[in-house]
DNA sequence: CTGTTCTGTGTACGTTATACGCAGTACTAG
DNA sequence: CTAGTACTGCGTATAACGTACACAGAACAG
């Protein structure tokens, strides 16, 4: 069978939720799914998302290669699994706190989690959110609008937008410190770097609004570490904020 | 030498502006960096960016497989020019149209040459936008902004948090799709699927705000198509209006 | 006790990117 | 005109990858 009980569920997804069928019949098995996922994250910690593969991993679990496949379908469905368990569940939120407050923790927590382990930012997504971690923290973002009169359907895409958001802006971030830290510099001159590169390429008269924000120094110097984050999420927050009060209005 | 004339142009970008130096010493090339990278596209296009390999490029292209290593540094390399080759010029847009009318029709276009390439959307990206076509982006989205009086640094966070969210969109749009194709269903067969699924995983004592949302129904139907994508781009504009305003004001 | 079924493992295969060396070509210096 | 040089396209070789498959042994059901 390609589901397990019959129940629907595809194997990838019923593998995350622990859902896998394991008659008694032939021997102890001497590895855990968990094990596994474990080795996993510790290889992806250590040396990036590039370093896993199946026989590194199988070598951090203390296997061969192919006894992964056992426990796993494929490599893709170790990453869903190594993912669902890295990002772990939602920081608890102050219910009273309104939702803004409540929405912008939430959010920090996102990002501290991307930031945290970067290699989560190089999963590739490979379908809507369906393992236990990714529910749980879909319902701690929805959990902060419970109290506004949105509609459950402007509830959830909200959520969506802001989680794309904080992933977004997370991978630009340990991008750039990846950058940072390859070339052994900092963070100013690395922006200082790509400011004179632009200056040297922009033609003002071919591209004269990017001429303009180059012209102002923006380039010239590195934000403030989150100083961009900020700047997004306040934005999207002060859009929702309109849409909440426009609803509750009505 | 790494850089080319000397100019600190880091090697990927400078082909990606032409400026590779090619003295007329040996025989002449049989092949050209552009029909590389159309051979490329032609690829990418055809069967997806999985099936862009070095030697089904070569293929293509005319030519064996280490012949490509004469014109392209790298694999990546020749992705990034890939991509900058499809995202071709932005429109031209109505310069009185007001700001929120050209960065609507800014952030569309945007979002068209996405989707009518998705194989865009999975070329990993490798840096701040450097190639020539990005930049021309990025300015036809900055000059949507230019009549107001923010600050140039807002400007370009703006404009950076918009096609990070069109980007974005385009790809959870493009994975189901893709989702959907595979399977030779509908999109409104698809999102019952994953309906059902949540509600057969979901259990509302766990997860409350969520399984207020799933007995809303809100997952029994799709949207309409572009739906979501209006939702997300409306509370941004919202956001960016608001502190437009805020800076007029003061 | 005798299947039956699951375990871990070794081997093998097909792909991938790309380093390297070679033969031939078009230009430049003399 | 000739020698040298730098570049071309190409074939081969290498290391790593995911994983299909077959097999030996272990634990259970009857």
């Amino acid at each position: 069978m390609e589901l397990d009980s019959g129940t629907g569920v595809p194997a990838n997804i019923a593998a995350a939720w622990g859902l896998r069928e394991r008659p008694g019949k032939g021997p102890k098995p001497g590895l855990t799914l968990d094990g596994i996922v474990q080795a996993g994250i510790r290889v992806a910690a250590a040396d990036g998302i590039a370093a896993v593969s199946m026989s590194r991993v199988a070598a951090e679990a203390g296997a061969s290669t192919m006894a992964l496949y056992r426990y796993v379908r494929a490599k893709d469905e170790l990453l869903e699994l190594m993912m669902d368990a890295a990002i772990g569940d939602p920081p608890a939120i102050d219910p009273d706190a309104g939702w803004r407050a409540a929405l912008t923790a939430w959010a920090w927590a996102c990002r501290e989690v991307y930031l945290a382990q970067p290699w989560t930012l190089r999963v590739p997504i490979s379908g809507p959110p369906a393992t236990p971690h990714q529910l749980a923290w879909m319902d701690a973002g929805l959990a902060a609008l419970a109290d506004t009169s949105l509609r459950e359907e402007e509830k959830l895409s909200i959520i969506l937008l802001l989680s794309m958001y904080v992933r977004n802006e997370a991978m630009v971030a340990a991008d750039m410190q990846a950058a940072v830290q390859a070339v052994d510099t900092s963070l100013d001159e690395a922006i200082a770097t790509y400011g004179k590169l632009l200056k040297l390429l922009v033609d003002p008269a071919r591209f004269p609004a990017l001429g303009r924000v180059i012209a102002a120094g923006v380039l010239d110097r590195a934000d403030e570490p989150h100083e961009e984050f900020v700047f997004g999420l306040e934005r999207i927050l002060d859009g929702v904020g309109l849409l909440i009060a426009q609803r509750a209005g009505s």
